[in-house]
DNA sequence: ACCGTGCTGTGGTCTGACCACATGATCAAT
DNA sequence: ATTGATCATGTGGTCAGACCACAGCACGGT
């Protein structure tokens, strides 16, 4: 893994010329919540921990590594960020701290802290979209079966009721184009275009209350996914990705002041 | 077949009124730590606090919030994780817990802890690089600029050195692909290859160390490198896109039993 | 003007205690 | 024997308070 090496007085003499070798490395990372999150870390990549093994508890966790309950519970949420662990309270069965899988949470907070803080342009987030669900939409041409098509049409009828919120809208289509990445087969692909609408769930929402003829918006949006799903059904590869790229691009461009306030 | 049941589905059922999904967001959420991180997290999305900012001390922020301090640490920790924010110990200049930017380190993390989960798939992730620098490498053929032409030229001679080690390669050969998507001008396309890089790093070197005739591969990764490079000089983006690809198809297939083990 | 020395404020760590909660065993009543 | 209520237990969640290590800075002596 990282090499991380220990902590033990590394420290550089001051008197000592600074040599030219090892210059840029990242030196020594040695807090303690590092050291547990290296030990649980390890566990996991010599495979001795997968998806929904029981960790020991944390005071004796804390025992075995010899450090306190706190640097345990430092590293227990880092790695719950991460979406690799989940805690859960209690006794018996359900309780305590599991090896988990929930990467798309974790990946919308990381993207929608970052984008508030501009490290990531709002445009190179579209980008990036376009360039996953192409993708996506192309892999789901040749490979959807029947049980996901079936998903991607109900999402589209739940969209086409003229009722719909403009809440509940946005929401079926998120999962619409979360359905059609599912549908490719690259979990990757499906949890980062999920987190990246749901990052930008707010601005988005905003952005549609601010929009003057909703229903022409809303026709020509239900008129494209209709068009991607008949792609997608007939194995049109190509065309459905031209498609998705055309109607993200539209959408994008529909939307006033997404983030630009 | 990860289970991965995504606690946020609970779609709304068609049909059902709107005001009903108020309901749809998970109730409130009650630990300590997650109320002390919405609280940064709310600063940050209003702009009050800007990369580079200093946060109060953690006794100080722990009084305002009423929580405890281990509450506070708990939810720098997490944002530590994300790469939002940074701690410093000491006093006065550089001392305190600061608003950073370094999603680089926390996606590859993020990604070398799931992939070592199968939370993804290998396949799944060379599939992401690919299309990340694919277009990367696209962009940059039409927006680099001469400093940035300069520096993936200067890694190309650091790989032609003949006496050059495995080892050295394989980090100017991420440095190089990196320094393309850097060019390209998309920053979260050169974070996430990077990331995606270094979160294989270990897999890539073991496999690297049973390569039988390095010196051949050594020899076609070098040609192919220059010739991507050439493309984006010249302003080829369509070349240097299909010829990145087939770069990348290559290196994986070259290597053998990368994560099969 | 210089230098060292201690003061101060910061994050880092540890200890020990108590709380809230879900389980599962125990035990009483039927 | 079945059922139901009760309590003991073990888990994470939270807190308060203490001490440490470190880096700057003000003060003082030279």
């Amino acid at each position: 893994m990282v090499d991380r090496t220990n902590k033990n007085e590394v420290r550089p003499q001051p008197g000592r010329s600074a040599r030219a070798d090892a210059a840029w490395a990242p030196v020594a990372r040695s807090s303690t919540y590092e050291l547990v999150i290296d030990a649980i870390e390890d566990q996991i990549m010599t495979g001795a921990l997968a998806v929904g093994d029981l960790l020991p508890p944390e005071r004796e966790l804390a025992a075995r590594l010899q450090v306190s309950r706190a640097g345990v519970r430092e590293a227990i949420r880092v790695l719950e960020a991460y979406g690799v662990l989940r805690s859960e309270v209690g006794s018996g069965r359900g309780a305590g701290t599991f090896v988990s899988a929930l990467p798309s949470a974790a990946l919308e907070q990381f993207l929608r802290l970052h984008v508030a803080l501009s490290n990531f342009r709002l445009e190179e987030v579209i980008e990036a979209r376009i360039l996953l669900e192409r993708s996506s939409a192309s892999l789901a041409a040749e490979r959807a079966d029947a049980e996901a098509l079936a998903e991607i049409e109900r999402l589209l009828t739940v969209m086409d009721d003229p009722e719909v919120s403009r809440e509940d809208f946005n929401d079926a289509d998120t999962a619409f184009h979360v359905a059609i990445a599912q549908a490719g087969g690259n979990a990757l692909f499906s949890d980062m275009t999920g987190a990246i609408r749901n990052s930008l769930r707010a601005p988005i929402m905003e952005s549609f209350t601010k929009v003057g003829d909703w229903q022409a918006l809303a026709t020509s949006l239900r008129a494209q996914h209709h068009e991607i799903f008949r792609a997608i059904r007939e194995g049109r590869a190509e065309e459905a990705s031209e498609l998705t790229a055309a109607h993200i691009r539209h959408a994008a461009s529909a939307l006033p002041e997404l983030g630009t306030d």
